[in-house]
This record gives structure tokens, C-alpha cells and sequence, in this order.
DNA sequence: CCCGGCATCATCCGATCGGCTATCCGACGG
DNA sequence: CCGTCGGATAGCCGATCGGATGATGCCGGG
């Protein structure tokens, strides 16, 4: 009785690593792949896999956790390993909001990913230690972190926007969006929208 | 006679992958796989590959250029393929000065990739289309490059200094400082001190 | 020897930003 | 039921920015 797994990946080298990988094991077996959301709905619903691995960077379309939100909501959901290359924050909180039961990097070594999907497939949580590190620094903090909104103008400010488009951009006012960014000065330590973009990206709050 | 190949790259995933499908041909074998700087030397030195496949973020240490540049250094050096994510006019800029005698992107599909090691294995220079067409495309500009003093702007500016607080880091006028952020907005296609950082550190101008 | 790129500086002015104060609302938890 | 928090909104005003325009001096290549 093996772990039915499912790789949603865009890059056919990394599919075809997971693949190997994996069928060196006697109890996990790669039963479908997919390189986008379309694919990963269709190969989900036809194979009903166990876990399904789950890479957040997924070229053009709709992200990984897109995906993630879109197969967790069908009628038995399988679970969801994220397993990609970053894990800012922003990346990290939205796979987990999508539904992710785990989040592991892609640097980590082949022993670690079988446990984890395995891990998985029971039910458990599985977090790469850098990603654990991050939540706990989350949690510890009775610091200041940046909301969800705040995210938003954070992204929009690295793309150069002024209030004004930005404003238009989220469907609120420029004084929303000059509030936030008052709040992000506060909490990022910064006083300027450069040093703001500066500081989320070396925070990783953002990426590039 | 087979094409010997290491893989330099820090993903086992990644380089299992490329394992399985290299051993899936006739003509091409890995003789050995690295993860980063120090293994690759030895490696390559101990195998004497025809072609090493880089990666070029190797997470921790010297990326992937500094190593193709060390490795292009040795007496009777291997031809290097660099097969990596992300193509940045820096990226691709740094490691064909550092020797690589090709650049392909990870989302290529294995027949390109098996045609992209023997052409290198055959001395020839292979690019993925689309970083052809960042070379041409600079190539056919007389590209505009930040120069040293606008550096210097830009790392103020990641700072979040504002124009008089540069003009006295750099014992300069304010007048100069606008000088330079005008010629910095033109040179990076953006219009704003926000969107000039980002810019800057996504073409690795400035690190964080 | 002249041209172009780089660096420097200046002035002007409209647009934008940043800081401040204040209000309103829904959600969550004590 | 009340306090707190995230989010949205408003107005005000001085400081700053961004763009336009123009000028000077230096240096290196054609």
C-alpha cells in the first residue's frame, strides 16, 4: 500500500528528478504530473493521489498556491507538500492560508523530502527548519508584521507605483493607501518608500 | 564514445533528475555531480568531464559563475553549460565572461538539453531563444550601464536617503545627486526612487 | 582636434510624498 | 459588552521629488 503521489511542477528536469527519486522507494510511486493548473485539476481528479507536491513557482498562469487552493477545495481533497526554492513569508503564509499541509525546500536532501511526504500522507505537518524558523519568529515577535494589505502595497511599491496608481490597483482610496504605508514606515524601521522596498526584499517579505 | 558529463548544481532533486534523464541516451554519462565550489574541483579534476552542466545559485558561497570561472582556469578545462532558472542581462553577462560556452534555461525540454551537451561537447556555443534575444537586444543598443557614481546613488538610495542626505554622503551637491538619479531612472526604464531599487537589485547592481 | 560620455552644478515648478489627526466599521476575544 | 486590531477614508501642509533645461570641465577615442 504506497503514498499516491502527484508532482505539480513547471520544470520537466525537476518533474523528472522527483520521478527518479521516488521510484528508487518502495512505498511511495509518482502516479501523475503536471505543469500548471489546468493539467494538476484534470491528473488530480483522474489519479486521486495521496499528496501532491506542490512547486509555487509555476512559470506563466496562476501561482502554486492557486493550485493549491483550487485542489483543496474539491470533494476529498489530497493533501498538498509544497516544495519550492523560496519561502519568503508572503510565499510561506499563502501556500499555508491555500491549504498546504507542509512546506519543504527544494535544496533539501532526498531522504528528508521521502519523510516529509510520507509525513504527509499521515497527516501531519511537515515545515523545513529555514520555514519553522520564519513562523516561530512570526509567532515569538510581539513585533510589528506586515498585514496582508500591507504585503500588497509592498509588492506595488517595488513596481515603482505611486499612491495613486497603487490605489487604483487595490480598489481603495490614496489615503488607504498612504495609511499603509505609514504603518509599513513604522514597522519596517524605514521613513522612505526606497528604504521600504529596500528593507521588505532584505526581510524577504517580498521578492523580487 | 560518450560525452562525459558532471552536474554542478546544489538540488539533489535537480540533479537526480538530470541523472535519470542523461542516463535515459546512448551517447552522453555522468561521470559526476557537485554542489558546490570545492566538490566541483575535485570532481571535475578527478573525472576530466567533457561538459559540466552548471547551475548558477548554488545557495551558500560562490555561485555558479565564480565556479565556471575556476574551473575554466584549470590547464586543460571542460566546456561549461550553464542550465539555471533565472536569466538576468547580469546573469548571463557574468557567466559567459566567466567561460561558459553556452546558457539554457531549466524549463528547456530533455531533447534541447541532450542537443545542448553535445553541441557544447562538440565546442559549439548553444543559448536558449530567449537569452539570444537579451544578447541581441543589447547587443544591438549601445547599452546604457550605470556608471560608478550612479552606484553610489543607488546604494544611498537603498538606504532610503534622501536627495541632501546623499549629496553630503557623497560630497556632492543636491543638484548632482538629481543629476544622477535622472540618469539612473532612463538607464533602468523606471521613474521612481521605489522602482529604481528593485530594479538595481534584481540586476544584482546593488546587493542587499 | 573634436566629439561624446561622465561628473558637476544651477534654477524653476508642478506633482507627490510623509506626517498628523480623526472617524468609521467589522471581527475576534476577554 | 467592550477593547483591540486591521482596514478604509478624509483633509491639511510643509518637505521633497521628478522633469525640463542649460552650463562647465575633464578625459579618452576616432
Amino acid at each position: 500500500m504506497s503514498v499516491r503521489v502527484v508532482l505539480v511542477d513547471d520544470h520537466p528536469v525537476v518533474r523528472a528528478g522527483l520521478s527518479a527519486l521516488i521510484s528508487g522507494t518502495d512505498d511511495l510511486e509518482v502516479v501523475g504530473e503536471a505543469h500548471d493548473l489546468a493539467t494538476a485539476r484534470s491528473v488530480v481528479a483522474a489519479t486521486r493521489p495521496d499528496v501532491v507536491l506542490m512547486d509555487l513557482d509555476l512559470g506563466e498562469g496562476p501561482g502554486g498556491a492557486a493550485v493549491t487552493a483550487e485542489l483543496r477545495a474539491l470533494d476529498e481533497p489530497p493533501r498538498v507538500l509544497v516544495l519550492t526554492t523560496y519561502a519568503t513569508e508572503a510565499d510561506i503564509l499563502r501556500a499555508l492560508d491555500a491549504g498546504a499541509s507542509g512546506y519543504l525546500l527544494k535544496d533539501a536532501p532526498a531522504p528528508e523530502l521521502f519523510a516529509g511526504i510520507r509525513a504527509t500522507a499521515r497527516g501531519e505537518t511537515v515545515l523545513a527548519p529555514s520555514v519553522a524558523a520564519t513562523l516561530v519568529r512570526r509567532a515569538a515577535s510581539p513585533g510589528p508584521v506586515v498585514t496582508e494589505r500591507e504585503v500588497a502595497v509592498l509588492e506595488l511599491l517595488a513596481q515603482g507605483l505611486g499612491n495613486r496608481e497603487m490605489a487604483k490597483e487595490l480598489f481603495v482610496s490614496e489615503a488607504t493607501v498612504k495609511s499603509h504605508l505609514s504603518h509599513i514606515y513604522t514597522k519596517l524601521g524605514v521613513d522612505t518608500r526606497a528604504g521600504a522596498v529596500a528593507a521588505a526584499i532584505e526581510r524577504r517579505i517580498i521578492r523580487r
